[in-house]
DNA sequence: CCGATAGTGGAGCGTCTGCTCTACTATGGG
DNA sequence: CCCATAGTAGAGCAGACGCTCCACTATCGG
C-alpha cells in the first residue's frame, strides 16, 4: 500500500476558491496556491497536472452546486405557476445560491469563461465542463419549449438573456462584494418580466 | 531640429486597437504591437512610456467619443421627452455607438476596467481618465436628480444599473461579435423601462 | 559643416510563470 | 524484512513578459 495523503486534495481546491475569491484569476500563481495550502508544487501536480484544471475542478463542484439548485427552483416553479414563474425562479438562482452558500456563489460569480476552459484541462474535466454546458442549454430550450413552443435560436437567446445575462448584470457585483443581492432582486424580477413580455423575434 | 517620426503615434494607437478588439487585452504585449504596428519598441516607449499608456490612451480616445455621443443625445432627449427619455437614451448610446462607429465600439467593449487603470500609466492619462470617470458620474447624478429628485446613492445606483450594467448585459456580446445590435434595444428599452418603474429604495 | 534635438532600433536584463524532474518517504502485503 | 506503490518536496528549466539602455540616425538653425 502506498504513503497515506498528508494534503487532502479538496484541501487545494478549498485554498484555490479563497484565492480566487479573493483576488480573481489573473493572480492566482503555483506559487501563491502552495503557500497558501501548503502542498507542495509536487503535490498540486500529483493530483491535478496543471493548474488549469485546479481552477476547472474547483468550478466544476460549484458549478454542479449551482444548477442542481437552479433545476430543482425552475421544476418546483413550473409546477406551481408555469413557465413564466419558471423563467423567473431560474433567473433568481443566483441570489438564492448566495443566501445558501455564500462562498459558492462568490467562486462562480469570480470566473469568467476562458478562465475555466484552457488548453490545459484534464480531458476528464473537459469533458464533464462541457456536460454542464450541455445540461444548462437543455435547460433554457426546455424554457423556451414551455413558454413559446419554440426550440429555435431566437427563443433561446430570450431565456438565455433572462436566465444568464440579467442576473449577472444585476447581482453579480453584490455577490462579488460579498453580500446578498436584496433590492436588485426585485429589479430583476422586473426586467426578466419586461423582456418575457418582448418575446422572441417572429 | 529633431529627426522627423517615422512612426505616427496614431498608427501604434491604431495597430493596439486593431489586436484589443481580435484578442483582448490578455494577448497584447509589447511584441504583439511592434510587429502590427511596424515601430520598434524602442518607439513605443518613447512615445508613450508603458503597454499600460498605450491601452490606457487608445481607450481614452474613444471613451470621449462614446461620452460626446452620449451626452448630446441625453441632452436632446431630455428636452424632447423628459428624464425617463433621457436615461433611455443614454441606455441606448452604445447601440447608437456601434452604428456611427464600429470599431470604437468594438474597442470600448473588449476592455474592462482593470485593463486600463493600471499602475504603469502615464499620471497625465490617469488624470484624464478619472476625469471621464467624474463626467460619467456626473451625467447619472444629474438624471437620478431629474428622475426624482433625488442625488442619494441608492437613486444613483438605479440609474447606473439602466445606463451601464444593462447595456453591458444586453448589448455588448452582439458588438464583440462585430454587429450592430438591433432585437437586443427593444429589450433594452422595456427593461430599462421595468427597472425605472421599480425606482429606488426609499 | 556642426552640434543640438528628437526619434529609431534592437539586444538583453531581471523577473515571473507553469511545469518537469528526480530524489526521497511512508505505508501494507508478501 | 523488503519491495511495490503512491504521495511529497523543492530545485530548477524554458519561455514569456515589460521595460531599460545605448548606439545610431535624420533633421535644421547657426
Amino acid at each position: 500500500m502506498p504513503r497515506p495523503r498528508v494534503h487532502d486534495p479538496d484541501a487545494i481546491l478549498a485554498a484555490a476558491e479563497e484565492l480566487l475569491v479573493e483576488r480573481g484569476r489573473g493572480p492566482l500563481t503555483v506559487r501563491a496556491l502552495t503557500e497558501r495550502s501548503g502542498a507542495s508544487n509536487g503535490t498540486v501536480y500529483h493530483a491535478f497536472g496543471s493548474l488549469e484544471t485546479v481552477v476547472a475542478t474547483a468550478w466544476l463542484r460549484r458549478a454542479r452546486q449551482f444548477l442542481t439548485l437552479q433545476r430543482d427552483a425552475v421544476e418546483q416553479a413550473m409546477a406551481a405557476g408555469g413557465p413564466r414563474r419558471a423563467v423567473q425562479a431560474a433567473a433568481d438562482a443566483p441570489a438564492r445560491l448566495a443566501e445558501a452558500d455564500l462562498p459558492a456563489a462568490r467562486l462562480l460569480v469570480s470566473l469568467q469563461r476562458d478562465d475555466v476552459l484552457g488548453d490545459a484541462v484534464a480531458p476528464a474535466v473537459a469533458v464533464d465542463l462541457r456536460a454542464l454546458d450541455a445540461a444548462l442549454a437543455g435547460t433554457l430550450r426546455d424554457l423556451a419549449q414551455a413558454l413559446w413552443d419554440r426550440g429555435d435560436a431566437a427563443a433561446v437567446d430570450v431565456v438565455t438573456l433572462c436566465v444568464v445575462r440579467l442576473p449577472a448584470a444585476l447581482l453579480f457585483d453584490a455577490i462579488r462584494a460579498g453580500q446578498v443581492p436584496a433590492h436588485p432582486r426585485a429589479q430583476l424580477a422586473a426586467a426578466v418580466g419586461a423582456v418575457l413580455d418582448c418575446g422572441p423575434t417572429p
